[in-house]
DNA sequence: TTTTTGCGACTAGTATGCAAGTATCAGGAG
DNA sequence: CTCCTGATACTTGCATACTAGTCGCAAAAA
């Protein structure tokens, strides 16, 4: 496990910051599913006491991201490919309702920042930068789902997918894949502007089952990842 | 506050049984919205130290039930229209979708459950008892979501109208309101039996449309409950 | 050789005390 | 009378110590 110390904010609450990294870091798989990772180690690593970080392996634990044995360990979550497929079902059926919320509710300045989005993405695919790819793809569906809505209902799409999100990079290298995302994204926005509503609800649906699709596929070459 | 002292299992996770105790009482109202509930009056009542109570605190803090504000006490939320509206927005996105879901896969036992649960509802209406129809209420939308899916789809569900959830029992005294629940529900299950899928699914939002339409009405008769 | 048993080193669960920030209210200044 | 101030009694945040259960290995028994 990797032992770098971060720096913690003491003003901020300390449980949030801790929960933040290690959910960045199982999602961007630096811990890898199945790995153990003992409170007291992270105490060690982050150079504070048990409670905020066992609080924080909890709040992780409620997100499935990890589990916690009692007297036996925590550990990073394997991934099932059931629950994968139960994310999917719940975020295509909130995103798909989002697709028909936005092309009723969509501003000229909504637009704007779509294609704003876009163009940024299309130059991550120019320059194979799968990372910020991954962030700018993150914002696409986040903004979309803000569109006249709080944060509340990304949280819920957000949360949904988290088990996908754990291996969805490791499908960025497929030939043209990259591209395939982006021109699929723009595809959703250039409906969505038309007012093509069940057009842009019917591309939404691609674009997330092919998603899952590239995953599933993963099972084979990484096994270990899965239960 | 209530300081009737609970029983704990200590072979169980102490935790969780603490989280299941306290987010009944919120939803029942027994703990009303702004409500200061200190942690040291929590342990005195459950016999426990404050770990474990702060630990549940923290869990029905993600749940946005209760607000923890440091150094200035535990309360219990106010309700938000607007996060009962996006709540249903969410519930509704997720609860069409498992109508369409259970249209091709419901079983003949599946049927017969629905059928069960409808004939006991009908029961609590004529015996007037609320509280048994809001469980019966929760065990039908419950069982719909789990028709082909694990128990995570309902709980997705089951937090997305937490925040309708602690209200709608005062709708149950409207004149001819618990009837009409049990008919709509009815009405929903007929049309899944029958396999008219489209209908289903519009029966379904009128039913979720109506159950919010009646709480909002309630910010006039309980003001003290919302923000 | 194989199986059983018990000790030791680990783990998370819980209790407790202190640190640090907030609200309240009494008392004094203006 | 009004406003400011400071002591005090709260609150939660965090650190630490102890409890209790689990795992693995070594040594003893079969």
């Amino acid at each position: 496990m990797a032992a770098a110390i971060r720096e913690l904010n003491p003003r901020q609450n300390t449980v949030e910051q801790i929960y933040l990294i290690l959910r960045e870091e199982i999602i961007g798989l630096r811990l890898q599913p199945g790995e153990a990772i003992p409170e007291k180690e992270l105490c060690r690593r982050f150079g504070i006491s048990r409670t905020p970080v066992r609080e924080a392996c909890l709040r992780l634990s409620y997100d499935h991201l990890v589990e916690v044995l009692p007297q036996r360990g925590t550990f990073v979550s394997k991934i099932r490919l059931e629950d994968v497929r139960e994310g999917h079902f719940i975020r295509e059926a909130i995103e798909t309702a989002t697709i028909r919320y936005a092309a009723q509710h969509m501003t000229k300045e909504d637009r704007e920042n779509f294609r704003q989005n876009l163009d940024k993405q299309q130059i991550c695919v120019d320059e194979n930068n799968g990372e910020k790819l991954y962030q700018l793809d993150q914002e696409f569906h986040k903004y979309l789902a803000q569109v006249g809505h709080s944060e509340r209902v990304w949280r819920v799409i957000n949360s949904a997918k988290l088990q996908l999100d754990r291996v969805r990079k490791l499908t960025y290298p497929m030939s043209g894949y990259m591209q395939s995302i982006v021109d699929q994204h723009r595809e959703i926005v250039e409906q969505l502007c038309s007012g093509d509503e069940g057009r842009a609800v019917e591309s939404m649906k691609h674009h997330l089952n092919e998603v899952l699709q590239r995953v599933e596929i993963l099972v084979e070459d990484y096994p270990d990842y899965f239960v």
